[in-house]
DNA sequence: TCTGGGGCCTCCAGCCACTGGAAGGTCAAG
DNA sequence: CTTGACCTTCCAGTGGCTGGAGGCCCCAGA
């Protein structure tokens, strides 16, 4: 297989495809043009490799999680490791994210109901607490954790 | 104030205050030993988009925002557009990343139920369809706007 | 007056996970 | 023989910083 058809079997671009290559997170070989040579086991982890990512592992992970694929022993519990701590993770990030929309919902509705010469939103990000009751949320930090990566990308 | 006395009052690192006066987003005046200089006015402004990517607004929104506050006349419709959009933005990451840890969970719950010779998660991983029951998570892409980034810093 | 240590400066490189583009080689069809 | 799709490499850019090197500046203490 050439490298377009395997972007299109595993559904990553093959710019991505040649990126994890590059990483050392895939190999090839190649034919004599010097076309990458795609078999049926490279496709298989490119596809591992996909729905790792497509559940916001990270490539690290990825590498991980691969290596515990293939050498099977006692790979379970490692495994689970890895996806215990990348929940507790996702978690983190989900709660962060609530509690943000929840302030900026308060504040929008708060704009909705008009009457007030200022804009609540930008008088709050300004000051810090004109419009809030609860405080807590507006200069608060996030500077935990690495997280979680973003996942949105152009398609 | 010196950029130290700046960053502490802010509590945004000094590299990163350095970082966006870079970028144009605040401007600093220079004392005579070449030391940026700022005013109540510009710890100010650095408070307000501490404020702002604390809740998870971009750079360019903070840009946006700013220009808003800095001219007055009907800036509440159109902050209120930005935060409605990054409301968006960022209840389509929280369904997502929700999504990702129900199947996580799932495959760590069946992890855990052992009496199986192999790992769930990695074979689910490697073909996306061996233990789960509802198998529409697996190779789901999750390629849409460009969302909401990490705010995962190291602090 | 010297010295040390802290703060400040600029510039460059790196993080993650790609993505875009230029410049060029290869291959199959018409 | 040309066209155009496909492949190659390499370089640069994205966002939002962060780290480090190498070098001023400034002040307190000996």
């Amino acid at each position: 297989m050439n490298i377009g058809n395997v972007s299109e079997r595993s559904g990553l671009p093959v710019k991505t495809i040649r990126y994890y290559e590059d990483i050392g997170l895939v190999r090839s070989e190649r034919s004599n043009n010097g076309y990458r040579l795609f078999r049926e086991d490279h496709l298989h982890k490119l596809k591992f490799i996909g729905r790792a990512r497509s559940l916001g592992f990270s490539l690290e992970d990825c590498r991980e999680l691969m290596a515990l694929y293939e050498d099977r022993e006692c790979a379970a519990a490692d495994a689970k490791e890895i996806a215990r701590h990348h929940i507790f993770r996702v978690e983190q990030k989900i709660v962060e994210l609530q509690s943000m929309t929840a302030t900026l919902q308060r504040l929008v509705a708060l704009c909705d109901q008009g009457n007030r010469p200022e804009c609540p939103i930008l008088n709050d990000l300004a000051q810090g607490q004109s419009s809030l009751e609860d405080k807590e949320m507006s200069l608060s930090r996030y500077r935990e954790e690495p997280a979680v990566d973003s996942l949105g990308k152009k398609a």
